[in-house]
DNA sequence: GCCAGCTCATGCGTTTTTGTATAACGCAAA
DNA sequence: TTTGCGTTATACAAAAACGCATGAGCTGGC
């Protein structure tokens, strides 16, 4: 499969191309923004490389050969195909329309999402959103998702990421839990409490402990590794749980626990690929998260 | 009339349409006869030109965006015309086919072409030749003509000329005349003949007088700028002439007169323009018309 | 007829592009 | 896991292209 696609420089081409159409090389080379000489040089190389002649210089202005104008069609053909390229092109890079995909935490996607893109359909009522509720780490550069909103930093350096956010996650739990089993005002008061974990609960027991907890694991009656579903049981009163202040202002009927005892760092990161830098209804998107979250 | 043909480098276009065909740029390199470094150079200048991301790296192999896809069919069109033009043109290039235009005085277009041009009929039936008999100097570089046979160097050095015979003048008469007149045999015995002129006549006197002869505008009773017109003069046995030695073999009843005395230089130039380097219809006359003058 | 203005071609210094070598990385097989 | 082969991106040297200045030639107007 190593045929040429063509044996000539495609930027000779369009020298010839559009000498021919200028009338002469010093108008081309004008309309090209460059010098006469290189135009006659390149013209002079397409011919070489052909094997035609396609102009005679007779003096003051050249005409072009019958050969010239036998493959002239060709080249306008190459011309009109360049020119729907650079249009079509400017249109792709501008227009805000088309569809931007989404990938955050099944609970950012329930909970923060909602007003996010409700005041993106009125900013932008050509954009179609996808929402991918996942904690899955979704690769942005397969194009599974064209923006990602993530607690970590993306470890492929060729992502765009930007911390739009440090937040901490503290100790919550719901009214009617707290007033069954009565509020805890000290670390101690924690031993027999009943927890709600989130999975991997090894990892959450391990930042809470280095808080100056000493949690078990048989503490944390049900564990799931879905955040609405946690979210939930928190809210029904199953027991204490630890989210992100910004979801616990969410949900209705939750109370902070010894909320300056735990505090886990919540960093909020948005991430996207290089089509960020060019794409407008990428951006559009973006910058609308970038500002909704800081 | 300023209108930018695109606004990008078409050599760029190359790059991603092979790179999208081959699947790689390692791939598209190595089908363009480049590197793999330069592949990636330019498709990014690309990306970058038009505003849009047309790959993305991901890994092993790239994937290309939708915005690529959306532009791949223009690429295509402009492809498919450059392959088209490489093709014509090694046609145009090739083919022994076509039109040629030869001008020669009007004696050599009637004497000398005839028999070369029946030879060519049969070596290459695909020419259609044109003859412009006509002492005028044409203008080759207008494209009056393709071939010229000429008796002088060209002064244009654009032009190819290669002088294919020196031959000499001499004078001629013809056996009626010589029969009522005598048979010069000196100088001196020249004095009184008639002579057929041939336009323009001063530089003719000049040169047959360098010669060592003393002949004087009157001796020319009739002057044309017509070969075959003075050749048919001579022949009829209106007076003594002067004509190659190349001529006077062709026109029966034609006797040498004192043909040491007098001997004009002759050359014969075989001139053409540029196209000659690769039109090979062009080149197939030349080479006839040089090999049958030599 | 001669001069002004335009054209294209050529020589030289500089900028840009290209190629070579190398590193980083991902996937597949041992 | 590790090795090997493939990919793409980057650093620096070499080569090619470019722009400037100049020369030569034709055209049209004074």
């Amino acid at each position: 499969m190593s045929w040429q696609t063509s044996p000539f420089d495609w930027n000779q081409a369009r020298a010839f191309l559009t000498t021919a159409e200028a009338g002469s090389m010093s108008a081309a080379a004008r309309s090209l923004g460059l010098t006469q000489p290189t135009l006659s040089r390149q013209v002079a190389a397409l011919e070489e490389a052909l094997g035609v002649v396609l102009f005679d210089r007779v003096g003051r202005s050249l005409a072009i050969t019958p050969t010239g104008i036998e493959l002239l069609d060709q080249f306008r053909t190459m011309g009109e195909a360049a020119a729907s390229i650079a249009l079509a092109a400017s249109g792709q890079s501008q227009a805000i329309e088309g569809q931007v995909c989404i990938t955050a935490s099944d609970a950012l996607a329930a909970y923060f999402l909602p007003p996010i893109l409700m005041c993106l359909k009125d900013l932008a009522p050509g954009i179609e959103i996808e929402v991918l509720a996942s904690n899955d780490i979704r690769d942005l550069r397969r194009r599974e998702a064209d923006i990602a909103i993530r607690h970590a930093r993306p470890d492929q350096p060729e992502l765009i990421a930007k911390l739009v956010r440090t937040s901490s996650a503290h100790f919550y739990a719901a009214t009617s839990y707290l007033d069954r089993h009565g509020r805890p005002e000290t670390a101690a008061d924690l031993a027999d409490a009943t927890f709600v974990g989130f999975a991997p609960v090894e990892r959450l027991i391990a930042g809470l402990n280095s808080c100056g907890l000493a949690l078990t694991r048989a503490q944390f009656k049900v564990v799931t590794d879905n955040g609405v579903v946690a979210g939930e049981l928190i809210r029904q009163g199953f027991g204490i749980g630890v989210m992100p202040k910004e979801f616990a202002v969410l949900l209705p009927g939750l109370e902070p626990v010894l909320p300056d005892l735990v505090a886990l760092p919540v960093p909020f990161w948005l991430t996207t690929h290089r089509e960020l830098l060019t794409s407008r209804r990428i951006r559009v998107v973006y910058d609308l998260l970038a500002e909704a979250f800081s």
